[in-house]
DNA sequence: CTGAAAGCGCTAACAA
DNA sequence: TTGTTAGCGCTTTCAG
């Protein structure tokens, strides 16, 4: 390293001593500062191109200006713009992300949580919580704020940043019901994180809102939320005879898995059975037929979470508050090829 | 904080000095103590759960094990997955990954590699170079190992892990030459990043190494990697009247953007011309037509720069070397079809 | 209003 | 083999 300049450099050069050229570069303290020596050390320290060590200044504070965030994987399409969103609003507040994921598969690497403490974070964004989430205790009692995006904990433990299910599946139940259908079907996510199971709910919702009988809808489960899962729940639907018109899965991939069960049979989307979807991935636009389907404000999400993690940050409360309600952003529907109306056969 | 243990509570639990603990709980200096006090600071370290502090030891070491990486944006389908080879790989060996996106459209935004380097991370993975990347001097000088990925620089001046555009070229053309195709386009991306320019050169020399006449072939340049500047190309190409019955776009965006503009004309692919993407972005399998294309390692490309830079942070060296020539990871063609011979008409 | 001094938690000479 | 000491660069009491 060419000589980083320090703190000690600043204040030599300027004449002062080096408490007193601290307390000019810092915002807070400055107040108590001769304007004049104020002055003459930021411009030295401009001059001398000084930057503060985040280390040093770090050890002292117990602060690092860095946040965690923790996702499922870096493959789901939805994530990436969540982190985008989380990125830009807190770089430009001067604070870094660093990335972790947790996927299950491999249990081998520490949870990406404990490394992020261990770094001493000052907060954590958490984007692959489970509905029974049980953080470390350190973020269980709050000392490392936390919030929660795209996904919800069960008893709003913490503050979280989501889609709004239940009017996304009003939204996909009355498009359908519009088109004339009555026996609907609901291919749901794993039902132990909030998405699989507030859409899950949000349909059943729905179907009462429209004055559908619940018995002539139902609900089957995918184990995942990757199509090959989609394509067997969607067999099981089809195999059950039950004469469905419409299925609404609970996210794209099991949608377009569906739709090859489907068309497998030699069924057709949409005059056999209408199809839709959730999170209106890149180019199910394109496809063949063009997936109906709910879009929600990823980037937006990220950027909410990130902004409310700083509040977090800034208050430094530490009080165990009332559960959170989480802050739903509100869906889209687009309305394509993959949905018609009932009996156009 | 919960008062988190220090050092020197290990020392004082374990009945040593500070510095006695500091050694035994480090792999290098570890050698030179009695195995039996060794020992029983491990084993009271453990007992304690004591966490070494990271910016204490970096404020000593100078070294912070976290690396930054540059990305031009989240949204290019093919960043997410070298991001997370790249984070697998670093945080097995308990190194840190910090973020950073330097879209340029937002220019009031610090510069990610700056801010990396402030935070003084030990090495730099970038993903968004041009082919005159010209970095803060800290990284000319090797004083930052940094290793570029997906794109490289002119000079070779950087290790660089990237997808060999040239097999990948080849691959193509000669796949189109096979169906009968003389007369071939290329839709090249920007040319001042490699991923525009060597796939641009791939095709000029693909053309030669089949023998076709490069006068009955010709490259129209697209503004970007997008799929509007795709469609804005091949209007250019429609209208140029030179008979062409394929179109090798450098991506798939710039494919889609491609068939189009075919298709607005009334034309249709792969019947009037085929068409072949780039990168076998998800979904480009089950478009009508399913587009042809080439597919990159991505995730891998992550992982051997992961590797990479690590071997830098080890060996250290700073010595600038000779000019590296790019590890070029293999592409595979997927035929699908939006290819087919041509005259099939 | 400014200087002196202590110390965040750790590592690395240097002694013993 | 272990202890002593001196900082890494910064913030923050406490004096003056």
């Amino acid at each position: 390293m060419a000589k980083a300049i320090t703190l000690k450099d600043v204040a030599r050069e300027a004449g002062v001593h080096i408490s007193t050229a601290s307390r000019a570069l810092n915002e807070e303290t400055r107040s108590g500062l001769s304007a004049e020596t104020a002055d003459r050390v930021i411009a030295t320290a401009e001059r001398l191109g000084y930057q503060p060590h985040p280390l040093a200044r770090g050890l002292r504070t117990n602060r690092t200006r860095s946040v965690g965030m923790v996702v499922p994987d870096l493959i789901s399409p939805f994530i990436p713009p969540i982190l985008a969103g989380a990125q830009h609003t807190l770089s430009e507040v001067g604070y870094s992300l660093l990335i972790g994921s947790d996927d299950e598969s491999s249990p081998r690497t520490r949870p990406a949580v404990e490394t992020f403490l261990e770094r001493r974070v000052d907060g954590l964004i958490v984007a692959n919580a489970h509905l029974e989430f049980t953080p470390p205790d350190a973020v269980q009692r709050r000392e490392v704020p936390t919030v929660l995006v795209s996904r919800c904990v069960a008893d709003g433990s913490f503050p979280a940043i989501v889609g709004d299910d239940q009017a996304a599946l009003s939204l996909v139940v009355r498009h359908l019901v519009e088109l004339g259908h009555t026996r609907i079907a609901h291919v749901a996510g794993p039902l132990d994180i909030s998405t699989g199971l507030f859409r899950r709910d949000g349909f059943i919702n729905a179907l009462a809102e429209e004055g559908l009988a619940a018995s002539d809808c139902r609900v089957f489960e995918a184990g995942s939320f990757h199509s090959e899962d989609g394509h067997a729940a969607c067999s099981r639907l089809l195999d059950s005879g039950d004469g469905y018109t419409a299925i609404v899965a609970a996210n794209d991939l099991l949608a377009l898995g569906c739709i090859d069960a489907i068309q497998e049979r030699g069924l057709s989307v949409p005059r056999d059975l209408s199809v839709t979807g959730y999170d209106d991935i890149a180019l199910v636009d394109r496809l063949d037929p063009a997936l109906t389907t709910i879009s929600l404000p990823y980037e937006e999400m990220g950027v909410v979470a990130g902004r409310l993690l700083l509040d977090l940050l800034a208050s430094d409360v530490e009080t165990v508050e009332t559960p959170h309600e989480p802050k739903r952003l509100a869906p889209t529907l687009f309305v394509r090829s993959s949905t018609g109306s009932v009996g156009s056969t």
